[in-house]
DNA sequence: AAGTCGGGGGT
DNA sequence: ACCCCAGACTT
């Protein structure tokens, strides 16, 4: 028994015979879909790849006029297909595309293989792109996979596999094939680019238009936005903080332990004031501007603290005469985080005494027996002692 | 598995 | 200022 969302028994078809002839009626009428022809199918493909259809087809007419043949594309000046691509951006997918003419020259005698395995050996060419090849040009049933279609599918079956891991890769290659026609493959991958370009979109899917909303769990449930998942590309979030480096008569310094919860958890550092982008900028910027001039650290200790940061500062930080320099840079990667750490140097009033918390002590700057330094501050060490040197 | 490679479009 | 891409290669 055919499960439902494969099969629609009040008409009779396939999900997959339901898509073809939605293809039928409302396919985009392209350059590259006048024929099947494997070099125009390669070359559009390659083209579209992170690609806007619109961006493409002058480039594609430009590129089938300059280079009609795969023979003519081997055998072209390099600075000839750069032109061709000026503007295109990802410059390595013509690089590419010409050591795989070159190949097929060599390899194929002058024409594409329609083996996939003997196609993805060639410079360019991976799982999506091959699978585009075999199915459109050679009416082999294989899928072609790409954001587009595991967004239509991620949909369809309610996938919560992240598309954006490598590995999610085989759970939408099963699906797909699946439910693939395996009268009209090309069709049938051409159709779901399609349906995703045009129906199944990012932000608002157009589910009244959609041929396959009878086949659509997600559709059913009213889930549509939940899919698919993507996790972000966590790029490491910048963090600026000014670090002070607070050295009291004895020659030790303030070390402060961080509390029991979060990053770095009972961890000792400088005491790590954050400071907008901004800020930290202008602090960076002066320091720079009195290293050119080689000017002695000790020249540098102020009658007064700088004032922006004064309001920010604890209260035996106000009692240090600081340095209206920093002293230098540490920048330290997380995996969510960058830490970007400029060393501020202050010495604490003669006069002053305050008792310490269990979670404050002064050390020499040598010690590291007795607390354990998170490496931003192992760093922010060894920049000092390189100074002092 | 993560980083790299351009650029244009939408929001 | 983000997010979305008709991906494949390198490390």
């Amino acid at each position: 028994m055919k499960s439902r969302t494969v099969w629609d028994e009040e008409s009779n078809r396939t999900l997959a015979q339901d898509l073809v002839i939605w293809y039928d009626e409302e396919k985009r009428l392209l350059p590259w879909r006048e024929n099947t022809d494997p070099y125009r199918v390669w070359v559009s493909e390659i083209m579209l790849q992170q690609t806007q259809v619109v961006t493409v087809i002058p480039y594609f007419l430009r590129f089938l006029d300059w280079f009609p043949t795969i023979k003519d594309l081997a055998e072209a000046p390099e600075a000839r297909i750069l032109k061709a691509w000026e503007g295109l951006g990802y410059y390595s997918r013509v690089r590419n595309m010409q050591i795989a003419a070159q190949q097929i020259m060599t390899e194929f005698n002058g024409e594409m293989s329609s083996d996939l395995t003997d196609i993805l050996t060639l410079k360019g060419i991976g799982p999506y792109t091959g699978g585009a090849i075999a199915s459109i040009s050679f009416n082999r049933v294989e899928p072609a996979i790409d954001g587009n279609v595991m967004r239509v599918y991620s949909r369809l079956y309610c996938l919560s596999d992240d598309i954006a891991k490598p590995k999610s890769r085989k759970v939408f290659d099963a699906k797909v094939r699946a439910t693939m026609s395996s009268e009209r493959p090309g069709d049938f991958n051409q159709a779901l680019m399609d349906l995703g370009a045009t129906v199944c979109t990012p932000k608002a899917p157009k589910c009244e238009e959609c041929p396959l909303q009878k086949y659509c769990e997600s559709y059913q449930k009213g889930t549509m936005l939940d899919y698919p998942v993507k996790s972000k590309k966590q790029k490491a979030v910048p963090k600026y903080y000014l670090a002070l480096a607070m050295e009291n008569k004895q020659h030790e310094y303030y070390f402060k332990q961080r509390p029991d919860e979060g990053l770095l958890r009972k961890m000792w550092t400088f005491p790590l004031v954050e400071v907008t982008k901004k800020e930290y900028e202008t602090y960076l910027k002066n320091w720079r501007h009195y290293q050119e001039q080689l000017i002695s650290p000790e020249l540098l200790v102020a009658e007064s603290s700088e004032d922006d940061l004064l309001e920010k500062l604890t209260e035996i930080e106000q009692q240090i005469i600081w340095q209206t320099q920093p002293l230098g840079e540490v920048t330290h990667l997380f995996t969510h985080l960058k830490w970007h750490l400029l060393i501020c140097y202050g010495r604490l009033k003669p006069d002053f005494k305050q008792e310490l918390a269990s979670d404050e002590r002064f050390l020499p700057i040598e010690e590291h027996q007795s607390l354990s330094f998170p490496k931003a501050q192992q760093k922010m060490i060894q920049i000092m002692n390189e100074k002092s040197d």
